[in-house]
DNA sequence: GATGAATGAGCATTCATTCAT
DNA sequence: CATGAATGAATGCTCATTCAT
């Protein structure tokens, strides 16, 4: 049973032109960015016409937070799995660090269009969005944490500092290693950051 | 002996009206950003006319990078000077990391220009500006560093991998603080990052 | 026997379709103006799809004609069989002014359509079925008017002129009733205007 | 004294540059269409580049506001002067008609231009702007009505009405001239009307 | 008859930049 | 040095209409 038998073939020419114009947007705005990224070189990448991808879309902005919104969806996921996956704070950071470094390396140009659209006026709408995806993550950690907490095995500090901690290090080398500036690979980086991180919180405790 | 009696009255109106459009424009561009500022905003916010900014500054993209390659001289600068004025790596580290935080905080305006516009298409031709001053800065400190490394107390690791976990907390704290969604003050984020990142680093040695 | 007894359940409902969707743009085109109402807003309002549209009328300029050409012969008509009722200028007069504006409060939305297009460029093509409408009526109205020109009752006046001393009044009058600017009643008005237009053309014989 | 001796030539330049847009546009409107015209026609036509039609008006609506408000003035005001100047109802009503009669007959365009327009969409941002025209010639007009009716020469009716019956068939005929289908001359029309509406106010008296 | 995805010509508007005064 | 009118290429977006299903 594939996905086309329970869905008209209609139904999947129309899921398949609207991705068409997302991977054409996501290739156009990591390579050129997204305001010096036209219309016009969206519509060709994607093969669609003007008018399809106003029909899919609203406006270029809605593609642009479309992408953001599911890339952003997709490393929080990745590493909250991970993470829950553990029963130590050790194992829990390295799950945490591996997942964000494994995903920006399986997926650079959905890891540089978010470092790069961080600031961008179109997520503006989608702040509440975002508000909305970084309290489920925090919600759904919670219990991990303070299990980790109670166990003395991490501080207890601010949420955005403990991010700051583990999250930092990790976003900076993927900056670098997407820029192509750093001769550290991703799985020395991995275990680096791991262990810096650990110690840097229990340094904390 | 006043700034004014080594320079004309002239030179002086001109060095002021030059500071005028800089400083509208950093408060457009920090607030609004880049590519939605236009010249009209910077015209008036700075009480110039559209030809005067373009007898200053050849183009809107100058004046940005003029901008941005001052802001990141300063932080440099200072962090630089304050590790270099140090022993040890403990007291160096934390020297770095305070340096940087108080500058975010003392300067909020460049800080949010300098992390929105790391991204900018207008600093694809200061590239090699920007690459030198990072080659300044790695070769005044080349001999601090390894004086601690020889010593036993940093690790002997890639920069950009020290510099992640000393600068990569840092600047997720700074751009927390900056959009006001921490409650960690910037003196205890200056304790706890200083004690975090040695911690980090010693766990690499 | 109903009016369904004579013809299909399914062209009845073809029937009540092309209504829906006349009905619909009426209420567009007179709230938001011609070039204002997009087929969406039709298409939404009527709940037909784009395509239906299109089978039941050619295009947008065709619904909107078919609306204005219906609207005029309706005045048309009225008046028109209000005067041919009579037996004198001052009866055929107040027939005609009453018949005018009691059409137009019945009919606000179509009243206001009428105003408000009279010089839209879809009517164009419909110019000779306007013209061949209003001579219809001329030549209906001619055997009235000649015998009560011959009883000294009315000027021998251009047509048009005449029309302007009696439906001038009545179309500004309507006009100011449409926006809400006018506190003189219907009935007030068509009292008024009738003695008016009376007395005008009497001052003209 | 000219006026030029009273202005830079700069700003002169400038003046002549805004009345050549207004002119073109006035062209364009009266004998297309508001709509129908784009920016490109009136460019041409105006000899201006589209950035310099940008610069002395925010846009196109606001062209047509212009012209719609200063034609509107221009009417008004002729009216109101050339009744101020007489003493009697029967001479005011003549002079009212007359002074509108000729400003039809003298300026076509502007004339047909506002027969057109009064409906347009953007006409909605000016609204207070015509409610505030239309109540200072009320007010300028009020005394001299009020002697008149006080001589009883006029009735005690709705201004809106009075309007309606003097205003009306002028209207009327106006819109009939401008399409050419009328025989009446201007001369001729200017008394019919000055003596039909004279006996319709009469009646009401 | 009904549906709605696809089409693409067309348009108003923006804005960095130039240059005559 | 200052001014601001002029420039025009570039672009996002609209919307009536078509047509395969």
């Amino acid at each position: 049973m594939t996905a086309s038998s329970r869905t008209s073939p209609r139904a999947d020419a129309t899921r398949r032109r609207r991705q068409d114009i997302l991977d054409a947007a996501l290739e156009c705005f990591s390579s050129i960015g997204y305001d010096e990224t036209t219309l016009a070189d969206i519509r060709e990448r994607a093969g669609a016409s003007t008018g399809s991808i106003y029909h899919h879309f609203g406006s270029k902005e809605q593609i642009a937070a479309s992408l953001y919104i599911d890339a952003l969806r997709q490393t929080q996921t990745a590493g909250l799995e991970a993470v829950l996956r553990t029963r130590t704070a050790r194992t829990g950071i390295a799950a945490q660090v591996g997942a964000y470094i494994d995903w920006v390396v399986e997926h650079p140009a959905r890891a540089r269009f978010l470092f790069t659209m961080r600031h961008a006026p179109f997520l503006d709408t989608e702040e509440s969005t975002i508000a909305g995806l970084n309290e489920d993550v925090r919600d759904r950690a919670a219990r991990w944490i303070s299990e980790r907490v109670d166990a003395g095995e991490l501080p207890e500090i601010e949420p955005e500092m403990r991010w700051a901690i583990v999250f930092g290090p990790c976003r900076h080398w993927a900056g670098a290693w997407l820029r192509g500036s750093t001769s550290t690979s991703p799985e020395q980086a991995k275990r680096m950051i791991s262990t810096a991180a650990y110690a840097a919180l229990e340094a904390l405790c």
